[in-house]
DNA sequence: AAATCGTGGTT
DNA sequence: TAACCAAGATT
């Protein structure tokens, strides 16, 4: 009687027949995993594939992004959020540029100890761009061993994460790290979603224990969601003689050196107007007069669900030179040159939305 | 070690 | 539509 194929030989020839054919999936080349590997930490494959040949235009090589200004990086990350990533990724540039002849360590203690790698990035690291024998568990890991192993227990739970680690690890066939790790991943994301999984469609149904018990759609066990918290902001547009004001926000806030334009939280029983007042007069010293509503804006970030009412305004005084305390830098800039530098998605939507009809 | 960091798409 | 979700890292 034959035997059963093995679960690693029926994902990877569910693999080699069902996996995407993505850009850095051509050639494994170190600079372009790492850089696929931290723009989809937490992010849709299909903003990835929009920005990803967009970055690689502007900084080929490692050595490259090592030369760049950070404000050029901030520009090209502009809208795929969590702005530390594309930091790291130019420091560690610049790091390797420095000391490792602007090339990735085959090492997994060395990738750990550079900025932006953690345990996930540095076994992507090594697996995919070098095939060595090095486990990942992103989400879509998760999820799969949740319902392959039936896990009871909440998967981001110690005990779950070590198991699910051990898994992946002990799996790994000889020297296939690279197909393995990947596959899992890709079944997870192609196969064993989230919502409806397709099971029937699944290479690994005959291993799956929650498949076998029923259990699939309660699997895996999540954590207990943390509230989310409504907020009202306001921002102004400030423009005076065909200029308008913008300022570069401190490095250890949310959107870290990112540019915006002056505003913050309402208050209390504050008007949008009074807080913008307020908020000009504390971040920047300009008291600001006619201040006129052009729309809302709805977003949000982590836990806050943000609606920013987004206004025009002008100087009430003649004096230009500000007293910033809420930014390192600022700047008067003609409408065109917005364009040069990078703010969060809000102002970036609001400064579209205002088009030709800014700094009149 | 729980909280924080962004964003846009889906349900 | 409010909640959930997406190839995590850092403090």
């Amino acid at each position: 009687m034959a035997q059963a194929p093995s679960l690693q030989d029926s994902l990877l020839a569910w693999f080699s027949e069902h996996g995407r054919n993505l850009p850095w999936r051509r050639e494994y080349q170190p600079y372009h995993v790492w850089l696929s590997e931290i723009m989809l930490q937490q992010t849709q494959m299909e903003r990835v594939l929009a920005y990803f040949p967009r970055w690689l235009a502007a900084f080929p090589d490692l050595a490259s992004l090592a030369q760049a200004e950070e404000q050029e990086v901030l520009r090209l990350w502009e809208g795929l959020g969590y702005y530390s990533r594309a930091r790291n990724l130019h420091q560690t540039a610049r790091i390797l540029h420095r000391h490792h002849n602007s090339t990735l360590p085959a090492d997994h203690a060395a990738l750990l100890k550079l900025p932006g790698i953690g345990r996930y990035t540095a076994g992507a690291i090594m697996s995919l761009a070098f095939n060595l024998p090095c486990p990942i568990v992103d989400a879509n890991v998760e999820r799969l061993f949740a319902r392959l192993f039936n896990l009871a227990e909440p998967v981001k739970a110690k005990s779950s994460q070590a198991f699910i680690w051990g898994k992946a690890e002990e799996l790994i066939p000889p020297g296939k790290a690279r197909l393995f790790n990947q596959s899992l991943m890709e079944l997870g994301a192609l196969v064993c979603q989230p919502r409806a999984p397709k099971c029937a469609a699944c290479p690994l149904r005959l291993h799956c224990a929650a498949l076998a018990r029923g259990l699939v759609a309660q699997r895996p066990v999540a954590g207990k969601a943390r509230e989310t918290i409504a907020i009202r902001m306001v921002t102004g547009v400030l423009s005076h003689r065909g200029r308008i004001f913008i300022q570069k926000r401190l490095a250890n806030d949310v959107w870290p050196n990112l540019w915006e334009f002056p505003g913050g939280v309402i208050e209390g029983d504050e008007t949008p107007e009074e807080a913008l007042r307020r908020e000009y007069l504390e971040e920047t010293g300009f008291a600001i007069h006619r201040p006129e509503k052009l729309l809302d804006l709805k977003h949000s970030y982590t836990r806050y669900r943000v609606t920013l009412h987004c206004y025009a305004c002008r100087l009430a005084g003649s004096a230009t030179r500000p007293r910033l305390a809420a930014a390192q830098e600022y700047r008067w800039v003609t409408p065109g040159e917005l364009g040069h530098f990078a703010f969060p998605a809000p102002h970036r939507r609001l400064i579209d939305r205002l088009g030709a009809g800014l700094a009149q």
